[in-house]
Parts: structure tokens; sequence; C-alpha cells
RNA sequence: GGCCACGUGGCGGAGUGGUUACGCAACGGUCUGCAAAACCGUGUACUCCGGUUCAAUUCCGGACGUGGCCUCCA
């Protein structure tokens, strides 16, 4: 099969042509790890952790290397650690909050069902220069001075636009329009008002790592650029992200690297996310429709239940990737119900090999609507296979059920023995007291399903109403 | 104001210059003590206005609408 991407920097869906096909090469943006994962958050984890399990496929498990980093340096993060460790030293509180957040995010994307990446490196590992000589944002900061690039003014380095001809590409933005918006603040000590910060200097109560230029910490959009280059060379296949890091944090991590290198890419296909709404209105906060992974999983805030992180992936897969997605309660129960199904039609059949029109589907930008429609089509054992494949169907169905019923907190002994109760009565045709029974049942949210056995005796079974 | 994405049947959501998406819901049927489930079958669409064309939901232009970015928010 082919496979084609969409790359936002090109504006056109490419055939993928891998620099080195023993290595294919992926850099996700990750993780400020101030606070819990909200479920937008989510959307770009899922999504190319889609694409990782398609490249593994492909070109082999060993032949792939996806980094998403971790950033664990970031004034959000100093105050949440000032916030909720007053007692304790900065740079301590800074740790825990840090350290209990990345976890978290593990458990929260694990539960999702989502891959581990082949590295995960954590931004402040990557500040100064490394015994293992990997590269490090000092050293690339340093390049970009000796090569023109940056300057230093007024206790920060910049980033120098003008030195860099095609500045902007990614986002369609010209040095000249951003001049003529003037909305960008004018600092007195910037050449451009488009210049950025590649270092800063910290106060005493800031977090600081010594350098060349003083005791400081690092601009916003550098730890990409080094730990990319660290890890997947100067070069590499792809980038992603959400859409709202096209600019401007793509499009200086392009620069920052391209100038430091002097290569004339960072990564030939870069690919984003679209946004996500919740019930058809932005999530935030002040609207009380913001909710984090870890709250769908472990409580009822979100339609009054709790949901598997199962369900929300497949919910997450419905929609394009490129598309804004909106986040509905109908939306995670169609998408419970279509697992549901499949796990019947599974049963257990083994699985066997992955549907050519769902890679076909998978291979044209990661047309998930269409891969999903193909599954449909399929037969238990490829169903089982091609599913796998996007990291879903993974369970056994008794698994699967058991988990459902734990969910809502059934009592699994007392409704078998009420539904043998039931088909006591109905064999004496004692339908008063059958139906009574199922009405109690039904009071407890179990939905009885009526068949018929291998030996033609009725057969009860049942599961968690929705 | 600048840039970008998008507007498909009751809902979600693909795709295509003329022929069935798919799923859910709805409706009809089979089954059932009655239901539910399951199985079989059915219907409804392409924001609006121009243009190109034998033919446009699909191409081009415009309008309207929605969302995003342009102040470290995925």
């Amino acid at each position: 099969m082919e496979l084609r991407l969409y790359d936002t920097l090109t504006k056109d869906k490419r055939v993928f042509t891998p620099i080195d096909p023993s290595d294919v090469r992926m850099y996700v943006c990750g993780p400020t790890v101030y606070d819990f994962a909200h479920i937008g958050n989510a959307r770009p984890v899922i999504v190319f952790d889609v694409l990782f399990r398609l490249l593994r496929h492909l070109y082999g498990a060993d032949h792939v290397t996806y980094v998403r980093n971790i950033t664990d340096v970031d004034d959000k993060i100093n105050d949440r650690a000032a916030r909720d460790f007053p007692g304790l030293p900065l740079n301590e509180a800074i740790r825990k909050v840090t350290e209990a957040t990345a976890s978290q995010f593990q458990a929260d994307v694990t539960a999702l069902g989502c891959l581990s990446p082949t590295h995960q490196p954590r931004a402040t590992e990557f500040v100064l220069p490394r015994p293992d000589g990997r590269a490090d944002m000092v050293t690339l900061i340093k390049q970009l001075i000796a090569r023109g690039h940056a300057y230093e003014a007024g206790g920060e380095v910049l980033f120098d636009v003008q030195s860099m001809p095609d500045y902007g590409v990614l986002s369609g933005r010209r040095l000249e329009e951003q001049k003529a918006g003037a909305r960008i603040a004018v600092d007195a000590h910037k050449k451009n008002p488009a210049d950025f910060v590649l270092w800063k200097l910290s106060s005493e109560n800031e977090p600081g790592w010594d350098s060349p230029w003083g005791r400081g910490r690092p601009g916003w959009h550098i730890e990409c650029s080094a730990m990319s280059a660290a890890y997947l060379g100067d070069v590499f296949d792809i980038h992603g992200g959400g859409l709202d890091l096209i600019f401007p944090h793509h499009e200086n991590e392009i620069a920052q690297s391209r100038c430091a290198h002097g290569t004339h890419a960072m990564a030939n296909y870069w690919m984003h996310n679209g946004f996500l709404q919740v019930e058809g209105e932005k999530m935030s906060k002040s609207l009380g429709n913001f909710f984090t992974i870890n709250e769908l999983l472990t409580t009822e805030k979100f339609g009054g239940r709790k949901w598997s992180g199962e369900a929300l992936r497949l919910a997450m897969l419905k929609t394009h990737y490129r598309s804004p997605i909106d986040w509905t309660v109908q939306g995670l129960q169609d998408a419970e119900k279509m697992l549901d199904r499949w796990y019947d039609v599974v049963g257990d059949a083994p699985a066997s090999e992955v549907s050519a029109d769902v890679l076909d589907a998978l291979g044209d930008d990661m047309n998930m609507p269409k891969v999903i429609a193909e599954l449909h089509r399929q037969s238990p054992e490829s169903l089982k296979a091609s599913a796998n494949l996007l990291g879903l169907l993974t369970q056994t169905g008794a698994q699967w059920r058991a988990n459902q019923t734990q969910d809502r907190s059934v009592d699994e002994g007392a409704v078998e023995a009420l539904i043998r109760a039931r088909t006591e009565a109905r064999a004496r045709k004692d339908f008063k007291e059958s139906d009574r029974i199922r009405d109690e049942l039904a009071a407890m949210g179990v939905v009885l399903k009526d068949g018929k056995g291998a030996d033609g005796k009725p057969v009860t079974t049942w599961e968690i109403a929705r």
C-alpha cells in the first residue's frame, strides 16, 4: 500500500517517503506538565499514536523512532509549584509538580490505549551540554549566534528573524504583515518586533542554569529544536502537534533548527490535528465544560457516568484528525455501542491479517471515518487484526464486558440469581413474575437479551443499559 | 483588520463531474409468551447566489455562517 500524508508546509497530500526506511523518525510536541491533561490534549496523543502504529506496521516495529517531549520548564509550572508547595524550596516544589503531573499523564494516555513513544525526553535534561554529546539548547543557541542568526540584548538572547529570508513559510505569515499588524509588543531591545526569545535571565527565585549569557532559562521553542535533534538528527521525517502550534511554536522551531544546522528543512512532513469543542462550544473553565482525561475515566462529571479509555479512543478517532471535533456525550455513546457490537462480532476469533481496505483508508492521510466504515465489513478475524492495528479491540470480549459492569458497579452474582429465577418462572409460564424480575433488573440498569443456546434451550445474557 | 480550515440526510461523518459511503437514530418485517437483543429490508442530503459544462454536491467566483491562529492554549 501507499502512505500519503498531508503536509501543512506545502499544503498538499504527498506520498510519504522516509529519509531512511530502516529508521523512520517522528517528533510530536508533548505536554507541559503543570496540571492534569484535558481531553483536548488527548487528541494529538491518540492521533499520532495511530500514525506511530501504522509506521511500525509498514516499516517494522524496530525501524520507527517516535519522540514526544515532556516540557518541565515553564513559568506556569513555577506558579503552580509556588502555589501548591509554598513551604518547599522552589526547585524541590517544581520537581514535585512536574513528576506528579508527568506520571499522571503517562497513566492517562496508557488508559487511552497509546503506546509509549521510543523516547520521552524532558526539557530540563537538554538545557546544558550533555555528557553523551546529544544536542542541547545552550549549544544550539551558541551556533545560532555564531552563524549570525541570534544576538544578545537586554538580558536576553533573541532570534533575528530578518536573518532568515523565508521566515514565516509554515504559517503563511510574512514579516511585512506582522509589522503592519502592530499587534506584537514592541520591545526596545528587539531589532524586529517578531524576534523571539532563545534565552532569558532568571531572577533569584526562578529556576535557572548557568550559561555564557548568565544564569537563565530557555525560551519556549528551543527545547523542541534541541530534543528533536538529539534523537532524530538535524532533518527528520514527520513533525506533529496541534493546529495552534503552527504559529509561533513550529514556525520558530523551523527557524532555529534550520539556521543552527544550515539545513533546507527541519522535518519533511508537518502534520497538525484540529481542535476540539465540547457540545458545540469552546472548552473552557469559565463555561464549565472543561474536562480532563482523568475525569472522563474516573468520575461521573461528563454525561453522568464514567467512560472506558477504549470508548474515548474510538470517539476521538471517529473524526478525521484534521477536522474540528465536537466532543459530545452522544459521540461517546456511539463509540461505546460500536465497541459492544465489534466485541460481539469478534467473539473468540483469533486475529488474522490486517484488511487491505483498512490499510488503504489508513494510508490516505489517516482517513479514519473510511477506516471505520471498512471495519464494519470485515470478518471476525480480520476485524480483530485490523482494529488491533489501531489500538482497538485489544481486550477479550469477556474483559470488555466485565469492565463495563465494573464501571457501573452492578453485582453480577445478584443479577445471575435473578436471571435464574426468571428463567424458572418462564419455564412454568408465570409471565407476571418473569416480567416483574425483568423490571427489577431494568431498574438496576441491566438489560436482558433472550436467545437460544446451541441445544435449543432458552439462554439469557445481559448487559449494562446505556 | 491579516492568515487558515470548514459548511453533506434527524445526528455523527466519508467521498465523487453523471452510478450504494458507513455508523447511530427512525420506519417495516422475522424471531419472541410480550418486549429487548439479534437478523433482513426501507427512506431522507450535499448553506445560498452566479459561472464553466451535455451534466456540479463535486471545478471557479462571490455571499452568508462556523471554528482556529495572529498575547508561550493541543
